[in-house]
DNA sequence: TAATATACGGAGGCAGCCTCCGATTGGCTA
DNA sequence: TAGCCAATCGGAGGCTGCCTCCGTATATTA
């Protein structure tokens, strides 16, 4: 079933190099850095970029998966938290820097979460579903309204992730999404 | 000083044709929606509309001025409203709707806040002065938070709106501007 | 109607996306 | 070690979009 023969050596190396360069280039550019720039700095061919990796998407998959896995992993492990909203906001901090990584990415997991279709779709729902659970716990103590969804949860995270990379100095999110736990009425 | 001169006849022909294409070409395809095809449209040379508009923001400017002097216009209208915390809401989806009008417009317009020389800097500007004050009528009545600035206010509601475009659905704006003001605690 | 300022159009140069296929090469076999 | 072939490479080429430049056309004015 899973006999994945072994790359060839120079098919292994260009692979690896080139995840490289794309980490750079997506750090530096944003998730619409040049395709064919990636594989010039590479040293390797156009043409060879897109056997390895056939969209933009899965070349940031593979940059994303190892990331986004971790972030589900921390859901679980913050279910022992003793405080349910805490452990919410601090899992919510840390997917908001997740997908701080690279500009441009949040509106890629954020419309990714609600297409099946989507390359990054799989690797983000794993992480909603763990993210859901905190988000349930949360509710069944009452220290969360009853009629927020996951959904909207995770959309105003992606929100206030989105909104933290339009402020002038950046990395105002913290910020942001502690106004949106809090409200805006004066208390 | 203001001495325009009228433009010649086949110009502002040009010129009203431009605008209509464009008007529905960025409602089709958003605010990266092709240059070429609207002058393609409209029956006219590439060369003509860069001569009219010199930059796509240009050409944006010039369909959503008259939406943004508006919105200022009904700020200062909900001035003399009763209850300024509706008041202040009331003006904010209002203003959610005008940069929902194309898509990727609340990208341009929470960037054109903080970037003094984007074209669309100036328009937006303004309306931000009058819903300045709706804001601070809000705090001095108490029924705002005192620590939120307007900035962030609209970096919010920006935040809502973007969101709002990344829901499966569609227009679950005001639901989300709702959570904001209120808050995700259970009450 | 002729002169001229104004406006037009699109070719052309550049960059990025993606596909296709002839050239190359790693690794296995004899 | 030589030779073979499947695996892999590379980049030309076709397409779209951006923007500039300048020879051509025309609305307006005298």
């Amino acid at each position: 079933m899973t006999d994945v023969k072994p790359m060839r050596a120079d098919a292994r190396r260009n692979y690896e190099r080139l995840l490289e360069e794309a980490q750079r280039a997506f750090a530096e550019h944003g998730v619409e850095a040049s395709l064919e720039d990636i594989a010039r700095r590479a040293g390797v061919g156009i043409g060879t970029l897109y056997r390895h990796f056939p969209t933009r998407d899965a070349l940031l998959e593979t940059l994303l998966r190892a990331r986004f896995d971790a972030q589900a992993e921390r859901a679980r492990e913050l279910l022992t938290h003793p405080e349910p909203l805490t452990a919410l906001q601090s899992w919510l901090a840390g997917l908001g820097d997740a997908t701080g990584t690279f500009r441009g990415l949040v509106e890629l997991t954020a419309d990714a979460l609600n297409d099946e279709s989507s390359r990054l779709y799989e690797s983000c729902h794993t992480m909603r579903e763990a993210g859901s659970q905190l988000v349930e716990r949360a509710k069944r103590e009452g220290e969360l309204r009853q009629d927020v969804t996951t959904q909207e949860l995770l959309l105003l995270l992606h929100a206030a992730s989105w909104a933290g990379g339009h402020l002038p100095g950046g990395g105002g999110m913290p910020r942001l999404l502690a106004l949106v736990f809090e409200g805006l009425r004066a208390s």
